[in-house]
DNA sequence: CGGAGTAAAAGGCACTT
DNA sequence: AAGTGACTTTTACTCCG
């Protein structure tokens, strides 16, 4: 799996609660604190149907739905150029009317590409909308997947590539800045190239538009592996103590936060008389048993922690 | 079946030659 | 630009209670 959890801020500092690490649910409508876990601010908001995005009946939107691509995108290679240094009747122009010409040749190239790529873009948009809806996102993740892939089409990182890999792209880069907690893997389900093409694009997008992406805190994993499981917020808690005490010992450098958040859910689970099994975490978590033994395992040992007698 | 463990594959990153 | 190494996760097993 490609291994962008990489930790370069390692901002391991135990301050009592900086202010860079109060962050807003999505999910939950509340501010907590990433260091600590606890909710800062109860803030009711609103947050539409949105917040309904991490449910078991997800499974079931897997379906390839929604409007199909249209091939049709106007002018598709058959273009009008203002050519050649004859008239229309065959004879040469003079000098001060070619440059002319030429003047008006180049005018035009440039507007050609500047409305090629509007097209382009508002195709994307389309595109975009759709995933966003598919994904049960907020709406403002829209925006900011537009601002993203309006970047890249006019550093021309789109040509040769397929619009639909590159906007979804743009839509896991902007769930990654924004903190939303979605795998390459549910976005990469929904389109043709699938996780791969995503994935790549992606990279691709990070590396020439010099986006510093912040990396996605494992807490934000919990809640939603939680609800998907049905346990209680005993456990949430739990867990992100759990992972809060690891990240201060550097056990989160450089690992899978899902992974992460599907081990320390697991410790937690156990420790609380609410076992699930690990299968059951991991699919819920979309990673691998193997993942959660590894991470579950490390946990365990590096942290002390005593398992109650199974 | 759930859990533990492992070897081998595969992916991606930071290096070098 | 291909090669290497030190990572990771996944796949596909075996073994145990």
């Amino acid at each position: 799996m490609e291994n962008n959890y990489s930790n370069n801020q390692t901002g391991e500092s135990s301050g009592k609660c900086p202010e860079e690490y109060i962050v807003f649910d999505e999910e939950r409508g509340e501010y907590i604190c990433t260091l600590t876990g606890e909710v800062v601010e109860d803030m009711v908001i609103d947050t539409g149907p949105e917040w309904r995005a991490y449910t078991p009946e997800e499974k079931t939107r897997r379906s390839r739905v929604g409007s199909p691509l249209s091939h049709t995108l106007p002018d598709y290679g058959v273009l009008t150029t203002i050519s050649g240094y004859r008239d229309a009747s065959g004879k040469k122009l003079e000098a001060r009317v070619r440059l002319e010409a030429s003047r008006l040749r180049r005018l035009q190239a440039k507007l050609r590409v500047a409305t090629s790529i509007e097209r382009n873009i508002e195709q994307a948009s389309r595109e975009i909308s759709r995933l966003v809806e598919m994904l049960n996102l907020p709406k403002s993740i829209i925006d900011t997947a537009m601002m993203i892939y309006r970047q890249a089409a006019e550093k021309g990182l789109v040509r040769g590539r397929s619009l639909e890999s590159m906007a979804a792209a743009a839509v896991y880069a902007a769930c990654r800045i924004r903190g939303i907690p979605k795998s390459i893997d549910e976005i990469g389900e929904l389109i043709r190239g699938g996780r791969k093409e995503v994935a790549r694009c992606y990279r691709l997008i990070v590396r020439e538009l010099d986006i510093r992406m912040p990396i996605v805190d494992p807490i934000r994993h919990v809640s939603r592996i939680v609800s998907i499981l049905k346990l209680s917020s005993l456990v949430e808690k739990r867990a992100s103590e759990i992972l809060i005490q690891a990240r201060k010992m550097g056990l989160t450098a450089g690992k899978d936060p899902a992974g992460l958040a599907a081990a320390a859910i697991y410790v937690a689970a156990l420790e609380l008389g609410e076992r699930k099994t690990q299968k059951e975490i991991a699919t819920a978590a979309g990673v691998t048993e193997v993942t959660v033994r590894n991470r579950y395992k490390e946990l365990v040992q590096k942290l002390n922690i005593k398992l109650p007698a199974q």
